[in-house]
DNA sequence: CATCGGTCGATACACTGTATCGACAAGTAC
DNA sequence: GTACTTGTCGATACAGTGTATCGACCGATG
């Protein structure tokens, strides 16, 4: 009696789809599965919960291989660090892949530029590339190595997070850049009617608009530029 | 009967401590609220609920005042801009005061960590000071002011961001300095004792560790040298 | 076979942001 | 003055969150 399923034999039902042995758990499945739901649909889409229904298993399961959520996040940014690996010749080039690569991660998933920056990256991937780096940086002094790396890393944490701010400013007012720029614009041209703000006003009036790819390369640039300055000196 | 309260007659009853009247709500009162909390308690302890107790209010009267908890951080962050105030003579003068106010605010305000760069900032605090800077790069070219504003603030995320975020993780760890680094020195010991990352490992070693406020003004002097060597150009 | 020990995960808890819609107040018509 | 209509406001309710707890289960041991 227990094993009638709605009336059909063993013999005409089928087996059940695809998933009899879910294959055993993992910190590497988990944290696809949670890469592939921020993916899909932003940080706030990733709760203990739909990856351990992605992954067909109960939430508290979980718990066996990540301590925490944060945890959890931790690890998606050091997996997301396996996809940067700088490369080069030189320190100067090798930052600028450093910088050029991590910009294309966060482009690839837009959740990088809420974690990045957000707590301590320890992890191996993040290591490795921090090795590759320092080891690319032996003409510098050693003792500039680290202010150099780190200031690098501050521009490009957060001119990811602007970029990525704004571009899903944009998709929120409707997917184009003229739809933006018609919401965007006639609170700005109001705000600035008022004369409040009349050199702010002139700049984003007059002013030629670069495009994302160029602004993070000048900033890049002006920084590159200000360490060879100084390590040369 | 009714009127009874513990048995006291009115003449000794003491009055209602302090809020008979709460005063009106207003966002600027919303605001302040939830600063306060997120100041003492980091920005997990703001939630409507909290914000409505500490102003003696049921939680949706709060989307009276804003339509989501997002514009209620929107606000917040302006708010904090308003304490932004870059003076100095001089482009490169008031650059460097943005910079240097900003990671005041975020030292005062943590949080702030959290949200700068999340969301373009279009308050009209946030407005203001970017009027104040603009003004005061009539210098540089029209069009060279928005790439090297921008490089500025990207920077400036960044920094403050990796700032905070060291400094959590060091009180996490028991407050002082000495816990900190004997609490992370065993992981990182261990982990470079494996020669994977011998680069790494030196620099951490043998190199000279400058304290967060020379990380963050090296940082910065890099980013202006190479900003003044443009313009000049 | 009985009993013990330890692990694992279902249940439960406290809390979140906010949609819904009933209650109530203000205004209007008679 | 009363009845009805209209519109606002906020208490209630809902669907979800992360995770502490502790009962059930299972393998090993006496």
């Amino acid at each position: 009696m227990q094993c009638m399923v709605s009336g059909m034999l063993v013999w005409e039902r089928p087996e059940p789809p695809n998933r009899p042995v879910p294959a055993p758990l993992s910190r590497e499945r988990i944290v696809r599965a949670a890469i592939q739901l921020a993916d899909a649909d932003g940080l706030d889409a990733v709760s203990l919960r739909k990856v351990a229904t992605a992954l067909d298993v109960r939430p508290m399961r979980l718990y066996g291989y990540i301590a925490s959520k944060e945890e959890l996040l931790d690890l998606m940014v050091d997996a997301a660090h396996a996809e940067i690996r700088p490369v080069g010749d030189g320190w100067r080039e090798v930052l600028r892949s450093l910088a050029e690569a991590t910009r294309h991660a966060a482009h690839e998933h837009e959740w990088l530029a809420d974690l990045l920056g957000g707590r301590p990256q320890l992890g191996p991937h993040a290591l490795a590339s921090g090795e590759t780096v320092v080891a690319a940086l032996g003409d510098v002094g050693v003792d500039a190595i680290m202010p150099v790396v780190a200031a690098v890393n501050a521009y490009v944490i957060g001119a990811v997070r602007r970029e990525i701010a704004e571009r899903r400013a944009e998709r929120a007012t409707g997917m184009d850049e003229k739809r933006w720029q018609a919401s965007l614009g006639p609170y700005l041209e109001r705000t600035f009617a008022t004369g409040r703000f009349p050199a702010l006003a002139t700049v984003v009036r007059d002013a030629a608009h670069l495009d994302a790819d160029h602004t993070f390369r000048i900033g890049l640039d002006f920084l590159l530029d200000g360490i060879e300055a100084r390590i040369s000196r």
